[in-house]
RNA sequence: GGGAGAGUGGCGAAAUGGCAGACGCGCGGGUCUUAGGAACCCGUGGGGCAACCCGUGCGGGUUCGAUUCCCGCCUCUCCCA
């Protein structure tokens, strides 16, 4: 019911949009390569590609039985040789602009099931399937450098006004600009063939002076020189490897100690020349910065735990306020900004205000320079796993690593192999018809490669395909895209937040800047739909096994009943729980909705479609109209808006509450039967969107011959929804005391007189003086006394 | 540890500076000459015989007026470390 909510919501704004007389592109595709369909098929034995195929099938028929108006036409699946096609094309085109790098860094593999895993797949250090211990190995591997883009993904945040704010902050911490400086520490008497500089990143320049140690990741070229040929290379070595088998959660997560030994080389200090000890410490990342920090005690709450472990000098170099700080007093570091002291020729200086001096001094001191870093970190796009995009590279003992020419693609996965089941290497590398190639360059006996891409890549584009799906020898034609682009309206979860949606913003970025797109953002307006759970308060998942089937559903209920169920339960941005009773209820609503057409479709085809002299309507049937009115206000508001639908059906209850019995609507006079008409005609129109189903059928009942999607949506008439008179609330000093019944365009002074003339407001006011009196035209008056 | 969001009847919720609880579910009562797990009608935040009083997680503030805006706290959910 998870995505029959989320498409659900997609289809009404889709019909509603058809009946505003828009041309929409309403697409539906599967991401259909990756772990979960390889997993489920590995379990069951069967070929993923087959198990793919056919779920594609059954989920394509159910979607089409309950009702959700897709342009089949259109339908993509990313893992079929004409879309693929071109997701090696982008890797291609990421290629040519140097975008697409190897580099050699460590993976997550499980020794028991001999395989590399995902981050997600690791828990708590172990195998998600076998428990077992899972360690750091070293793979050469596919990079694609997004850090190019991180300012320009930071920038086009703030072009984003309809997105979510949430995504929006989870975006911009992910990307994580930070400044600061690059800063160089000579490492004294570097041996042969040890890294004789060590460079710093560091937020905070101005507590160079108070530098007492360096501390650098075991993972990081120096680490790794120490533990092989330091002069504590046997202890290093030892840390290291435990290290590599702590995830980085553990080593980063604040209340744990931190450890770390000494690596027996010491670096000297840039400005005052003292011997600062270099420890090994895993709570430096190798992949974040440079690898390499240099540690201030007495201004940052890591080094000041590690430095009062192993009792290593604190150094105040920025004051507080009062000046009050000292070094034995200290309790935790002071890592805000204030004066600086003790820092050479920046005594006395506000922290913040000498920044930019700063900066300048250290680069004409040769010290270091100023510099940006970023949290994001490089795309890593190699799998060692079969059902993915094969990645069109060749390997050459020749040339090296050349590309597939775009004339040749698709290097196509073959489907026929036995042995796709993961063994700690690439399954394709066993398939001897598809590693043998020729070398595009020179012609000679060459090897594919035969790692897949990360499906990541694979959603990256969809959106674009969509416009030109059946392009054959493009990803698509410019001149569609363009002119469909960008995406209006985006719905998905927000769990995609970080990942899937940086993704496609970077891909189509890139388009733009190789000229295929005018647009640089993807999507204008993102909603994120709220979960389904079950009864319990229990997210519906397979894993779980509370899953309940849209098709069941829609034969318990009916698909209108369970749509507008779900539109009912709670707006479309939050969680619900599915209740059959709930669900029972809704079909009650289809259910009258049907009787009253079926009772009233005679009469009201032999009525005019006007409304003329519906002002001299009863008020019983001014009532009705305006209900109606109010219904379609609520729609519209709804779907160009938060699409919060639950105060709409509500309005069609209401309406039904207020409608009269169809024989007495039938016997009323002519200007009531004119506004009963128009209300039902209205109440045929706005139900589309919700009921498409029941919403087809009523207007056949009504003598529609064409799609009930081809009528005009009806305008909210802001007469009808005005009232001759409106009830007042009176408060004394801000207490409801009365309602007063006023004509809608009393004027202040006659709405005032007849608040005070109200006898529960005498006995409220009794024995005090009136000091003001608030007229709120329309709706309340409050008198302070 | 950081960030984002949420807290309203028995339950899902509405109202976003102006009558708190629309609408639905559930529950209680009634009608349909038997039954009711159907349909329809009436009632349904708490207290009080009543006039009235109280009530939107807790404590403060702004305002004629706060569920709504601001500050502090508590609890829960999601994301990140």
């Amino acid at each position: 019911m998870g995505h029959f909510r989320n498409y659900g919501i997609g289809d009404a704004v889709c019909r509603w949009m058809l009946m505003n007389g828009k041309d929409v592109l309403h697409p539906f595709g599967w991401d259909a390569f990756g772990l979960p369909a390889e997993n489920a098929a590995i379990k069951r034995g069967i070929p993923p590609g087959e198990w793919t195929r056919r779920n594609i099938a059954v989920s394509r028929s159910t979607l089409e039985s309950v009702g959700m108006g897709y342009d089949w036409e259109r339908e993509i699946a990313t893992c079929e040789p004409d879309y693929y096609h071109f997701t090696q094309w982008i890797f291609l085109l990421l290629h040519e602009r140097g975008l697409v790098y190897r580099k050699n860094a460590p993976v997550n593999w499980c020794g028991d099931c001999a395989t590399v895993l995902a981050n997600e797949q690791v828990q708590d250090g172990c195998c998600w399937r076998c428990d077992g211990e899972v360690v750091k190995r070293d793979l050469e591997q596919w990079y694609i450098k997004i850090t190019d883009y991180a300012q320009r993904l930071l920038d086009g945040l703030d072009d984003l006004p309809r997105w979510p704010r949430s995504t929006i902050t989870s975006q911009r911490n992910w990307i994580g600009r930070s400044e600061g400086a690059e800063l160089r520490f000579a490492v004294a008497g570097a041996p042969e063939g040890c890294p004789d500089v060590l460079e710093v990143f560091t937020t905070r320049p101005d507590t160079l002076w108070g530098v007492t140690f360096l501390a650098v990741a075991p993972e990081s070229q120096f680490g790794r020189w120490c533990a092989q040929h330091g002069p504590n290379a046997a202890e290093v070595a030892a840390y290291a490897a435990a290290a590599s088998k702590k995830t980085e959660i553990e080593r980063l997560a604040a209340s744990r100690e931190k450890t770390g030994v000494l690596s027996g080389l010491s670096a000297v200090h840039p400005t005052t020349g003292e011997s600062l000890p270099v420890f090994v410490a895993d709570y430096v990342l190798a992949s974040y910065g440079t690898g390499y920090v240099m540690a201030v005690p007495a201004h940052d709450e890591r080094d000041f735990a590690f430095a009062t472990a192993r009792g290593l000098p604190i150094r105040i170099v920025i004051q507080n306020a009062d000046a009050s700080l000292s070094p034995d007093a200290m309790e935790n570091a002071f890592s805000a900004a204030g004066r600086m002291v003790a820092s050479g020729p920046f005594d006395g200086r506000d922290s913040q205000e000498a920044m930019g001096d700063l900066l300048s001094w250290l680069d004409a001191q040769g010290i270091g320079k100023a510099r940006v870093t970023f949290r994001l970190r490089d795309w890593l796009i190699s799998r060692q796993r079969y059902w993915g995009c094969p990645i069109p590279m060749v390997h050459c003992a020749a040339c090296g690593v050349v590309p597939v020419p775009k004339e040749a693609l698709p290097v196509t996965l073959p489907e026929g192999v036995t042995n796709w089941i993961p063994e700690g290497r690439s399954p394709l590398a066993d398939v001897a018809e598809f590693v043998a190639t020729t070398c595009p360059r020179c012609g000679a006996a060459a090897q594919r490669d035969v790692d897949t891409m990360d499906t990541f890549i694979d959603s990256s584009w969809y959106h674009i395909r969509y416009t030109d799906p059946h392009n054959a020898d493009l990803p698509f034609d410019p001149v569609q895209a363009n002119a469909w682009l960008p995406v209006d309206l985006y719905i998905g979860g927000a769990e995609h937040a970080n990942g899937h949606l940086l993704y496609f913003r970077f891909i189509t970025k890139v388009l733009h800047d190789a000229g295929y797109l005018d647009v640089e953002e993807p999507v204008v307006r993102l909603f994120h739909h709220g979960m389904v759970a079950d009864a319990d308060g229990h997210t519906m998942s397979k894993s779980r096994g509370n899953v309940i089937s849209p098709i069941d559903n829609a034969q318990a209920v009916g698909t209108d009943a369970a749509r507008i169920a779900m539109f009912f339960f709670a707006p479309s941005a939050d969680e619900i729980r599915w209740s059959e009773k709930g669900a029972k209820g809704a079909a009650k609503l289809v259910q009258r909705l049907y009787s009253l057409f079926t009772d009233c479709a005679d009469w009201l085809k032999s009525l005019p479609a006007d409304v003329r002299g519906a002002n001299d309507a009863s008020d019983v049937a001014r009532d009705v109209r305006r209900h109606a009115h109010e219904l379609l206000r609520r729609l519209d508001h709804a779907f160009a808006g938060d699409l919060a639908l639950n105060p709409a059906v509500a309005g069609i209850y209401e309406l039904l509450n207020v409608f009269p019995p169809p024989a007495s609507a039938m016997a009323a006079g002519d200007a009531d039967q004119r506004c009963y008409a128009e209300a039902l005609r209205i109440l045929s129109l706005a139900i589309a969107p919700l009921t498409p189903h029941l919403a087809e059928e009523v207007h056949e009942m009504l003598g529609g011959e064409d799609s009930v999607f081809r009528a005009r949506w009806p305008a909210v008439d802001p007469g009808a929804l005005a009232r001759d008179e409106v009830e007042i609330a009176v408060q004394v000093r801000g207490k409801l005391k009365a309602r007063i019944t006023v004509a809608a365009d009393a004027d202040e002074a006659t709405v005032r007189a007849a608040a005070l003339a109200d006898a529960a407001v005498q006995r409220a006011l009794a024995g005090r003086e009136i000091r003001k009196v608030i007229v709120v035209p329309g709706r309340l008056v409050n008198i302070v006394a």
